[in-house]
RNA sequence: GUAGUAAAUUGAUUAGUCGCGUAAGUCAACACCGAAAGGUGACUUAUGAGGAAAGUCCGGGCCCCAUAGAGCAAAGAUGCUUGAUAACGUCAAGUGAGGGUAACCUUAAGGAAAGUGCAACAGAAAAUUACCGCCUAAGUUUACUUAGGUAAGGGUGAAAAGGCAGGGUAAGAGCCUACCGCUUUGGUGGUGACACCGAAGGCACUGUAAACCCCAUCUGGAGCAACGCCGGUAUAUAGGGAGGCUUUAAAGCUGCUCGCUAUCUCCCGUUCUGGUGGCAGGAGACAUGUAGCAAUACGUGUUCAAGAUAAAUGACUAAUCUCGACAGAACCCGGCUUACAGAUUUACUACUUUA
RNA sequence: GCGAGCGUAAUUCAGUUGGUGGAAUGCUCGACUGAUAAUCGAGUCGGCACUGGUUCGAGUCCAGUCGUUCGCA
């Protein structure tokens, strides 16, 4: 199953946004929730106040190409987890300095973090 | 050379790696299901967003409402002429009016002599009027009153009853005359809007129709979340098909009249949910010829180039230049409107310089 | 994608047939009170969302633009 899986209704959503966790990123607010399917589920939300479709649409494309990448070359067994990801722009960075680099960062940040928390947890 | 006007075209490019949608092909390799065929995945090849894809402002195809029908009313739209078109509120060529030195641009541009309404404040008066004035006559208190004539001048206002000059007069006045405008009318040219030339009238008929209205032309309603098909669930209501009955009452088809449907019996069948068609060969694109001033029409040849369903074009690396604007298809076409960095081409105008 | 509506003081709303845009709440000052509230009096605050057009004159009529709200699964 090579294709990613996404999150379609408003209340899976509102699931994530109400009973999950969130990290702040410097562009990107990442939320997250344990689901029960035994793989990821990804969704992407950008306001429409902030700009029009065709910019809208290419933080949506940066996003997901960053998180398929972060799949791909690390060794974070983070398809296993079984997560919800709700990422959602920053309202209080601009759209002009939308860049790979950071977003990469922010992402992967949060992997690591809800990684340890894993083990943790195991570990207990 | 400088400044400008109009029209048209274009809307960064190249290489590599990873990744996405669709279509076709292959199971040789790898993974799963299956007895197999085959399927999912995988691999290979091809292809993949605009001039506005936008706003949703008009028109049409398609489709359902009865095969959406007839007449009147209501409501709405358009409004110089001729032509183009499937159609249009669009386009082309002209006419009038306005603007610009010019190329050229703008223009919702029918009717106020069918009727109604409105024109605040100011002003005497906002449509048949006389405040201050001017003139004549009478009276007397000698600077006023009364009666009459007049509309040149003043003031008000967005707008004041043809303009200007001369004659004329008690003062004045199209009262008379010339020129200009206006109205009516004759001729000529033009398919026509209209233009030009002439005659007469002697100036009436203020503005507003993007106020109601009148005239002419046009319009049935809803929209692909329309609509059709298949599977699952479900079996109370909606619907479809076949046959029969009555003309009375009620209901529906926007108000009325007609007309139509439906009521009774039998058969199929339902809210919900998933898939699929509709859905990319069309008023198509490109080239070219003929007719036409042009919009456009007709013919010939070549060609088929996105089709998703929470929704596909991105990232990184390297290089070049002018350092990249506005912006993302969602049933499809013809327009309009709005946004837009820059680049290129063609035609024309004004000014300056040189020959 | 399709279809409807609304933009007026700081806020919530009026504004008729085109003729100088109003109310309530708020804010400021004064009076009343030993002081506050309530009450009374006075004041404050508008290029009527934007751009054009019609008109002598547009909040109002017409066209376009921008923002915003609602309905259809």
């Amino acid at each position: 199953m090579k294709r990613i899986k996404t999150l379609k209704l408003n209340y899976e959503f509102k699931n994530v946004f109400d009973k999950g966790h969130y990290s702040l990123g410097s562009q990107v607010i990442t939320h997250y929730r344990k689901n029960k399917l035994g793989h990821n589920r990804l969704g992407i939300g950008v306001s429409t106040k902030l700009a029009k479709a065709v910019k809208r649409n290419r933080v949506k494309r940066v996003i997901r190409n960053c998180y398929q990448k972060i799949n791909e070359e690390y060794n974070y067994n983070i398809e296993g987890l079984g997560y919800d990801f709700v990422f959602i722009w920053n309202k209080n960075s601009d759209l002009s300095e939308l860049s790979y680099k950071i977003i990469y960062k922010d992402i992967l940040n949060t992997f690591r973090y809800i990684e340890n928390k894993a083990k943790k947890d195991q570990n207990q």
